[in-house]
DNA sequence: GTCTCATATTCCCTTTTGGGAATATGTTTC
DNA sequence: GAAACATATTCCCAAAAGGGAATATGAGAC
């Protein structure tokens, strides 16, 4: 993964706001778009363009794709992951999509997952 | 200057160069084109993009422009900069630069300017 | 198998981007 | 003034990017 790859990443307001959210935990398409509050097509493309490039995993579970932050990423990705967050902390299209993530998940951290399958599964 | 904007300006391999280099203090357009080894049009207008969107001050010093990074960046600028100069530091075409940047101005830090200017000033 | 839900992909369009050749501007030197 | 130098700007082009409508795929429920 090269260092401007990353950069070439994080040039494009929706994936930004993909990889800040993901610094919650990892979380499925669907909850994005709520929080996001896009639609599914743009979602979906951004998502799938982060994850050709390493900067997210996904893995499907049941019927929900769950993306997530890979577990070991590079020192050149931690760095500004690290960074975006930090930035990000006073802006109000980020502090908005967070805000709108805790709604989702009212619960405590319950764990694993996100949250996506109702009582139905298991 | 919004945080989007900081990132649109670091999604290019030219412009993430020239403000890396600018790391190492202030540069006139003809030491960027010999340090980063591309044409003049390319370095000028980079400079100009960057400028505008106020990542980079720039001084007219006889017939020298001398760009340099603001005295009093944002928060968010900081710590991209920072970043920055912290993951190009193993990456071959950032060392490279410093590289060739260093063989421009053998003398220590003996100060003001790029260097620009042959013995002919004042 | 059929229906439904969640997500991915295709196709097409518009806008933006980066690049270079040529030219213009501003400054010093003579 | 003219000439030389450093830099900026204009014009034009090819490629890429982002977006959405429609469609395809994959999985679970029945």
């Amino acid at each position: 993964m090269e260092l401007v790859e990353i950069y070439e990443c994080l040039c494009d307001v929706t994936r930004l706001r993909l990889l800040h959210v993901l610094g919650q935990g990892p979380l499925c398409v669907c909850h994005f778009q709520a929080v996001l509050d896009e639609p599914q097509v743009k979602i979906s493309k951004h998502l799938a363009y982060l994850r050709e490039r390493g900067l997210v995993t996904g893995e499907r579970e049941g019927k929900w794709m769950i993306y997530a932050l890979p577990a070991k990423p590079s020192p050149e990705l931690r760095a500004n992951l690290a960074c975006l967050q930090d930035c990000a902390r006073e802006n109000p299209v980020f502090r908005r999509d967070l805000a709108r993530l805790k709604k989702l998940a009212p619960q405590p951290p319950s764990g694993a997952g996100c949250g996506c399958a109702p009582a139905t599964r298991g």
